[in-house]
DNA sequence: CACTTGACCTGTCCGC
DNA sequence: TGCGGACAGGTCAAGT
């Protein structure tokens, strides 16, 4: 599921509702997916309180007051719902896809002193909550290999085009899914910025000219904003922090639009393969860059 | 170095 | 209705 809008979406929302909570208990059914939850748990977790709620790439980091930090990567299918004592018996909204809480797919569940509850559901089973000290939050391995932030305010179209620039023998594609290269995108947002700015994925990085990398950045920022105000994209699992499913798919240009018409030329959408990813283009509009 | 494939898992969909 | 295969928003390891 997740990419930058929507972890974004789930950091935003958590970060208004759990603030200041403190931790009563932890329940996990699932070692992989949160590997020190028999260690440091009971020393750093249980008793603390939530300072804030951040993320990097795809990734969140719960910031606790023991100078801890649980760093949560959602992968395909996670899921982070937050249920306050308002909810309780309530349900969920009609947007939601969720039924009651805790559910087969339910992995970590943290509830608080006050009765609310954080449910981490994760249908495959890839993603992971890991606690580690806040300060070395940066050295983990994970996040200090990701690259920059893609909506910062500091990046811009003059960063982005260097940085595509250090992988010129590779399709455009792969390099915007690389996470050490730029971080947060994923295989909805490149198809739709792809497409947008009228660039083959499989094109070579230094075939591609500067005034269609600049156009690149620019829609990749356009997808990404747009996405988040519209609450994010839910392929199948993406529900945010309060359950609710993300509608920016209604609105998405290529992707899962195979047979469809390009709404720019009319034009059947087609399926390919790039980089290993299903990948949606129009191939009328999107050549391959030659230099 | 860059690309491909397979692995990690479960669920769903499609064709036979 | 059942069964097998392909495929799914992400990342990593290993092979060519």
């Amino acid at each position: 599921m997740p990419e930058l809008p929507e972890v974004e979406i789930v950091r935003s929302g958590l970060n208004r509702l759990i603030i200041g909570l403190e931790v009563e208990n932890i329940w996990s059914d699932w070692p992989k997916n949160f590997p020190n939850s028999e260690g440091d748990v009971n020393n750093f977790l249980i008793n603390s309180k939530i300072n804030a709620v951040g993320r990097r790439g795809k990734s969140l980091i719960i910031d606790l007051n023991t100078n801890y930090s649980l760093i949560t990567h959602l992968k395909m299918t996670g899921q982070l719902v937050f249920e306050g004592k308002e909810h309780f018996g309530a349900g969920h909204p009609s947007s939601s896809l969720l039924g009651p809480l805790p559910d087969k797919s339910t992995r970590v569940v943290i509830s608080f002193k006050d009765g609310a509850k954080l449910f981490f559901n994760d249908q495959r089973k890839f993603g992971w909550m890991k606690l580690v000290p806040t300060s070395e939050v940066k050295n983990n391995e994970f996040i200090k290999g990701l690259g920059p932030e893609v909506l910062s305010d500091d990046f811009g179209s003059q960063n982005f085009i260097r940085h595509m620039r250090s992988r010129p023998n590779s399709q455009i594609k792969a390099v915007l899914l690389d996470q050490k290269v730029i971080a947060g995108v994923g295989n909805i947002y490149s198809d739709e910025s792809l497409w947008m700015a009228k660039i083959h994925p499989a094109s070579i990085v230094k075939d591609i000219s500067e005034k269609k990398l600049d156009n690149l950045f620019n829609s990749l920022v356009e997808v990404m904003r747009e996405s988040i105000k519209k609450g994010g994209s839910t392929d199948r699992n993406f529900v945010d922090f309060e359950g609710k499913k993300g509608s920016y798919l209604n609105f998405a240009k290529v992707f899962r639009r195979e047979g469809q018409a390009c709404p720019r030329c009319g034009r059947e959408i087609k399926k390919i393969r790039v980089a290993g990813r299903g990948t949606h283009i129009c191939e009328y509009c999107q050549r391959i860059s030659v230099k």
